[in-house]
DNA sequence: TGTTTATATGAATAATTGTTCATATAAACA
DNA sequence: TGTTTATATGAACAATTATTCATATAAACA
């Protein structure tokens, strides 16, 4: 099943995971990623939150949706995010520690 | 040390964890990495891999570089690049484990 | 029904970025 | 020293994308 002399990730495959992480190299999307980890939120929430246009919000939200990184269920007029996927947390968190063991901190307090 | 209302990430954390995931946000680096989990090579040996322009391949590494995604040594006239990051595998993995469950894969051979 | 509220989305714009081309550097070697 | 080989890098161009503005949808409610 390969389609590369060596031992490649398929072009498809290669593909596909830049475009997963595509959803990560976006402070606003970082941003969204973690206040759903903290807890599920409505568009309103997070438009406080992040304190930024609605459309923006909605915007980056449809990327996460489409991503299947964030779900959603609708309460009368609103819309309450939260994450479709498990691993966001510990991307997050290898992230982090990449960030810190790079910047020579032994632990330090990100927020 | 918190300069947010609630349990944000900071501003400057959010950026530099955006920086760091774009470095997977492509396809050409991303064969490069993957190139690079299984053997340390030169960029003439990148170049032949991933049949690529070797403009192209020297500077998608000066941005892992910077990153420090991945280090080399000079041997001679030739730079010996390697994996810098103990992460870089367990995010490639989640990455492709995502795909497969969001394509309703099993099990599967991305080679 | 008409109005308000919450969310979504198309179009436009500005900014970022991947690749190529041309060229620079510097090691190896004749 | 002059040439070849390996790699790096600046400039230019094309493509992608984050945000804003304007507007659409649709639920709630007077």
């Amino acid at each position: 099943m390969s389609n590369n002399k060596h031992n490649m990730l398929s072009e498809e495959m290669c593909y596909d995971l830049a475009d997963f992480f595509k959803n990560f190299d976006d402070s606003t999307r970082i941003k969204i990623l973690y206040a759903l980890f903290q807890k599920e939120m409505c568009v309103s929430d997070l438009v406080r939150e992040l304190d930024m246009n609605q459309s923006a919000i909605s915007h980056q939200l449809r990327v996460l949706r489409q991503s299947d990184l964030v779900k959603f269920r609708k309460e009368g007029q609103t819309a309450v995010y939260s994450l479709d996927d498990d691993h966001v947390a510990t991307l997050l968190e290898m992230g982090i520690e990449h960030i810190r063991h790079k910047n020579g901190y032994e632990e330090d307090n990100y927020e």
